[in-house]
DNA sequence: ACATTTGTTAACCATTTGGTTAAACTAAAT
DNA sequence: ATTTAGTTTAACCAAATGGTTAACAAATGT
């Protein structure tokens, strides 16, 4: 077997991501795709047969790049407060140079729920239940002020995410070009844990 | 004239209202604003014209719901803790009333950035100023603690927006079910505020 | 009563779109 | 050299979809 092979399977797939990731399922055409990739159509179907089996390849792959993230913040053993420092950072490092990701993601999710319960099934899926115990632990012990874990989960996501999906209404709102708006993104990769911790050190 | 023109024309409009913030406007068929509507797809045509202008509307109208709901934390006179506490309140409220408007409008402005230059044109369209004018102000007067009014107001649309629209993915991620869901969202009605205030005041 | 305007519908149309097919091409195996 | 298996393409197809039309129904004005 020749090579050509794997390369043209992983060519449609990048096309496929670029065009999915930017244009979700039903805005995306498999024409644009093949353009993208700069191929015939039925190499499409050849290689993956239909429109909704390529997406969820290009899917999986996008959310196997968000959930390592998360496990790390969720089951190392570092202090809450130095993994909010370090989460924090590395995820809005990691989003600015994929900022379609989350969104793409999301949106999925919302469009079809039952993508929820099949990556709930993988085993790389985040766990949350050592994050609450150790949060927990650390109220408890005094080291943060009293705040249920789930909430806090949900603040540090909030604070993370929602800036790059909501960036062109947000923009709007600021009144801000692109380059500003960047910069107050940089910005965030070290003001957003110090805000956090600002709330709930004890 | 009769009033069934205002009647037809509003029952429209409140079918596609239905089907666009579900389903988004790739994904919303004429057909089905039709039957949801219960009349024929031709009178779609015959009050709108066409899908895009069916689409506008419907868009304008979303917006126009979000937009007052924003104008009250910029612009009314009550200190910024008072505003934090109301807005957070109000919004969080208000939106679990309306879970897809937000996701919604986001997504659309996405999909569409002059979306955006449109309704900031707007005279309703909110604007920062007067709110950075006021954080600045507290700052300088050791009522808070040093913070950039445009992170903050970020912080403060994020943590009130993103749970709605993450809702399926942090549900996955806190393995909770609808019910457990909606009483952290009752939660954060007043716990965001708490959360904020906390990391904000001197 | 009658004509005219407005509202509503079923049938139809053109285009788009996901998907298929049969033929052509390529490269390795015999 | 010839066969064989895998790869690629142009042409094609059927269904879906936004939009139009022509006829019909219902109000409204005269």
């Amino acid at each position: 077997m020749t090579n050509t092979t794997e390369n043209t399977e992983s060519t449609i797939l990048k096309a496929a991501k670029t065009v999915f990731l930017k244009k979700g399922m039903d805005g995306a055409r498999m024409q644009e795709i093949a353009d993208e990739a700069g191929i015939n159509k039925a190499l499409l179907h050849y290689y993956f047969r239909s429109k909704q089996q390529l997406f969820e390849a290009v899917f999986l792959n996008a959310f196997s790049l968000l959930a390592p993230q998360l496990n790390y913040i969720l089951n190392d053993d570092s202090s809450v407060q130095d993994k909010i420092i370090k989460f924090t950072h590395n995820y809005i490092t990691f989003i600015s140079q994929h900022p379609y990701l989350p969104n793409f993601v999301i949106q999925e999710i919302n469009r079809n729920p039952d993508f929820a319960i099949q990556i709930k099934e993988r085993p790389q899926f985040p766990d949350i239940k050592k994050f609450k115990i150790q949060v927990d632990l650390e109220v408890k012990a005094g080291v943060l002020k009293p705040i249920k874990a789930e909430q806090l989960f949900i603040n540090i996501m909030s604070l993370s995410i929602f800036p790059f999906i909501g960036k062109p209404l947000l923009k709007a709102f600021l009144n801000t070009d692109e380059n500003t708006f960047s910069n107050i993104i940089e910005e965030r990769k070290t003001v957003v844990a110090i805000f956090i911790m600002n709330s709930i050190k004890a």
